[in-house]
RNA sequence: GCCGAUGUGGCGAAAUGGCAGACGCGGCAGAUUCAAAAUCUGUUGUCCGAGAGGACAUGUCGGUUCAAGUCCGACCAUCGGUACCA
């Protein structure tokens, strides 16, 4: 019989066309169905398309969707653009194109190559952040969030290049210089909003006991988040009424601090201006440090730097002893109270900076040498040189100074988080316009609800403003409006949103996604979160996941959504480096390209290669001749047509265990996500099948639902060719026989001493007492033992024999 | 510095404490072909040995165990994140 070779380019256009035009892959609102909703992270369009890194985490949870379809679930996996930012908006500018057009193009080339691969997105869900039909419902929960106290205006440091006269995202200033003209970036104070997060830190760690999140996700959100307990404690300033407050996590070590250090930026250093001698010196310091961010401050960690305050001196509350305050640009004002009390005794950094300076060096617990280096480790030793502390345990010393301190009125019990507050405001063009309108008379004014949305105007040039602020600002007709409340003279905030609001809701938006009246109804919400699966990328662990999590979190608490944490599971994939080992990226000339992949091998291969090249969570490099390996696999799965015995009936009983058992393990890899294996598992079943020469319709059947997630259009067209009625997608997921997972017979593993001797055929049911019974008595077991005495039998079903012997 | 990972053939890797290297890539040899491509068959951790066979092998050093890639301790290297977090 000829055989029509395998032609992905065809039968890949012919199955996209009938899904597309049946609406196979639209999730349905019906609420009375058991649903499941797999979210992957929207990809943002950039202009250089999709690279091959998007369709690893598309792939995956594509695999798990059409798993659960065949399941009986009704599943929501749906595609999105997360469109505001920075690159687009920097085209634009240089290209003298509006945004608005380049996302546009970019979304249309994103979406074509996205529908190449074949992934079954519910497009008619398809939502765009820069819509105004959706961040309509991202301003409305700003002003929802500016209502609760969430959302308010401080001062804060930007990077600003002194050159171009823009405020700079982290990512623009490269060893402290302006990426694009090479100037010097310095931190300037502006007035931003902010977005009160911080309030929810415990929130935020409290949901994540509650959630089935890979466990490096979750010690990475809770790292970030970084609570601490320990203790406030206030030192007073000699012969004056001002105090200077710490915290402290080692409260027990008090009778240790030898000095003080505070932030350059810190407000003692005006408070006693007056009595300050070198107030001149420490002024340039503070200006010497506004030009590092705090990254450069905390990279430098050999050469510490700094100034002593002169004419002030502390009390420690402990001991009463005249203690130094420093200024270092190691202490933040961002964290704590922007001053500590140095113990360098035990504190390696403090260590670093008394060994420097020459400040004296207390030890206060035994069992170190603080000449050489701190002693930090607070399982060991008891403390000294501490008065009503001396002969304590760590442990027992802090809740006893905690007493001491709140006895003394002197401080009290504090906990502390290193998450910070998030700065909202941008001073761009391309991103949501914040709804607020400053009225001299009323002060900060949100829209009112029915105002929404506030539609981002079109303007003449997007390049910033000289004061930095968003050209939104040049937009006289626009900025000037009557205040809401009093009528008067007014103008509208122009500030932007940072492109992250828009991504922090979207799943909730693709539960109803065309409704006007509302983010999302009541019902589909209710119907479709919280998502059931959620994959992406570990560097949007700390950002997005904890942002997105917030938002939702506060949705709750107002009413709006029913769980409080919007994901029951979250997984990550590895990133897919250049063939080179190296990330890929433009500049080191390693991109692949998957469009030139998938003209060369089609969409199945490509999509197998993307889930069999390793395990699903590490970062792998790309090799194309792993590709073609796949789409020589597929070749093979084709011409299995060749032996196909169409009349035979069941399993041949010589596969029934292959059959059976790769069907077990293809079902549970797919849900641990190890896709690597389970194709392994069905390359081998292919092979066990060219071994037999024979393969029968119930077992090519088999193969071809439990493939069809990883390459859907080769085994939809296999299964139309042998006529195998209703396609794959209607099929219901295969079981497997429980008996046939084993044969009769195994062979076993025959140690002496732990050194494998020989090999053995045993029956598979051989229980652990059986085979002890027997086997060492055995003729072969026998041969091996060369007369020695056995001392020990070890008979592991299935396994192997270990016998001791002397 | 801190946090999180990862170290296994020429390469990507696999392995509920139980026969290390499944599966694939690459290589080598052969079949097919006028030739090539494609395909098929065999082979492929390292060293010693003609061979049977043996020894050594999962970053390093220790430990637990009848048995360790897997568990424990210390260390080294690489990658990612980072806000010197007191």
């Amino acid at each position: 019989m000829f055989l029509q070779p395998y032609q992905p380019d065809i039968i890949e256009k012919k199955w996209q066309k009938i899904w597309e035009e049946n609406n196979t892959f639209t999730a349905k609102d019906d609420f009375s169905k058991p649903k499941f909703y797999a979210l992957i992270e929207f990809p943002y369009p950039s202009g250089a398309g999709l690279h091959v890194g998007h369709p690893r985490s598309n792939t995956a949870l594509d695999i798990i969707s059409r798993k659960r379809r065949m399941e009986g679930f009704n599943v929501l996996y749906p595609i999105g653009w997360d469109a505001f930012g920075l690159p687009t908006e920097n085209y634009a500018i240089a290209n003298h194109v509006p945004p608005a057009k380049v996302t546009k193009d970019n979304i249309d080339h994103f979406r074509r190559q996205l529908k190449r691969i074949g992934f079954s997105f519910d497009y008619s869900r398809e939502i765009n952040t820069t819509d105004p039909h959706y961040y309509r419902w991202t301003q409305w929960i700003f002003l929802k969030l500016f209502e609760h106290g969430l959302a308010y205006k401080a001062q804060m440091p930007i990077n600003w290049c002194t050159s171009c006269k823009v405020g700079l995202a982290n990512e623009e200033v490269v060893d402290g210089v302006c990426e694009r003209c090479g100037s010097e970036v310095v931190r300037k104070v502006k007035n931003q909003w902010m977005l009160r997060i911080t309030q929810y830190a415990q929130k935020l760690l409290d949901g994540l006991d509650t959630v089935d999140f890979i466990d490096r996700v979750k010690s990475q959100q809770r790292n970030w988040i970084g609570r601490s307990d320990g203790a406030e404690v206030t030192f007073q300033i000699k012969d004056s009424d001002t105090d200077l407050e710490v915290f402290t996590t080692r409260p027990d070590t008090l009778f240790g601090a030898t000095y003080m250090v505070v932030s350059p930026e810190h407000p003692l250093i005006e408070k006693l201006s007056d009595r300050i001698t070198n107030l001149t010196d420490l002024i340039d310091y503070r200006t010497q440090a506004g030009k590092k961010s705090d990254f450069e401050r905390t990279e430098l960690v050999t050469a510490k730097t700094g100034l002593p305050i002169k004419g002030i001196v502390a009390i420690n509350p402990a001991n009463g002893q005249e203690i130094p305050v420093w200024v270092s640009d190691y202490v933040l004002m961002s964290y704590g109270t922007g001053a500590i009390m140095a113990v360098p005794g035990h504190d390696a950094r403090d260590w670093e900076f008394a060994n420097t300076f020459k400040l004296p060096i207390v030890e206060v617990v035994a069992g170190g040498d603080v000449s050489i280096a701190a002693h930090a480790d607070i399982e060991e030793g008891v403390l000294v040189n501490s008065g009503f502390l001396n002969g304590l345990t760590v442990i027992d010393a802090k809740e006893k100074m905690m007493q001491f301190i709140i006895e003394k009125g002197i401080g009290n019990r504090k906990v502390n988080y290193k998450l910070r507050d998030w700065v909202f405001s941008r001073q761009r063009y391309w991103g949501e316009p914040i709804p607020i309108i400053h009225c001299e008379n009323c002060g900060t004014v949100p829209l009112k609800e029915s105002d929404l949305p506030l539609i981002l105007p079109e303007v003449e040039a997007y390049e910033l403003t000289d004061s930095g602020e968003s050209p939104l600002a040049l937009m006289t007709d626009w900025v000037n409006v009557p205040c809401p409340v009093c009528g008067g003279a007014a103008k509208r905030e122009t500030d932007t949103m940072p492109q992250w609001a828009g991504s922090s809701w979207y799943f909730m938006r693709y539960c109803d996604p065309h409704n006007d009246s509302a983010f999302a109804s009541a019902e589909a919400l209710d119907y479709w979160m919280p998502v059931d699966w959620y994959n992406g990328g570990m560097e949007h662990t700390t950002l997005h996941l904890l942002y997105s999590r917030f938002w939702h979190l506060f949705l709750h608490d107002i009413g709006q959504v029913k769980a409080p944490e919007p994901y029951q599971k979250r997984t990550s994939h590895g990133m897919i480096l250049g063939e080179n080992g190296e990330k890929m990226s433009k500049s080191r000339g390693n991109v692949i390209n998957p469009d030139i992949m998938i003209d060369e091998i089609g969409a199945d291969a490509f999509r197998m290669y993307e889930m069999f090249m390793g395990a699903f969570d590490q970062a792998i490099p790309w090799n194309n001749n792993g590709a073609r390996g796949c789409k020589r696999f597929l070749d093979r799965l084709w011409r299995l047509q060749e032996i196909l015995d169409v009349k035979a009936k069941g399993l041949s009983p010589g596969l029934e265990v292959a059959v059976n058992s790769t069907l077990k393990k293809v079902t549970e890899d797919y849900e641990r996500m190890k896709f690597n294996t389970a194709i392994a598992a069905m390359m081998s079943l292919v092979n066990d099948f060219y071994a037999a020469g024979i393969v029968r319709p119930d077992e090519f059947k088999a193969l071809l639902k439990i493939l069809s997630p990883v390459a859907p259009h080769i085994c939809e067209e296999l299964w139309q060719i042998q006529g195998y009625g209703d396609p794959i997608y209607m099929q219901p997921w295969p079981g497997y026989d429980e008996n046939k997972l084993q044969s009769d017979m195994v062979e076993i593993a025959v140690q002496i001493n732990g050194k494998i001797k020989g090999k053995l055929m045993v029956a598979s049911s051989l229980s652990k007492l059986e085979g002890e019974e027997i086997l060492p008595v055995s003729d072969e077991v026998m041969a091996l033992l060369d007369g020695k005495k056995i001392v020990k039998t070890i008979f592991v079903p299935g396994r192997l024999l270990n016998l001791v012997v002397k």
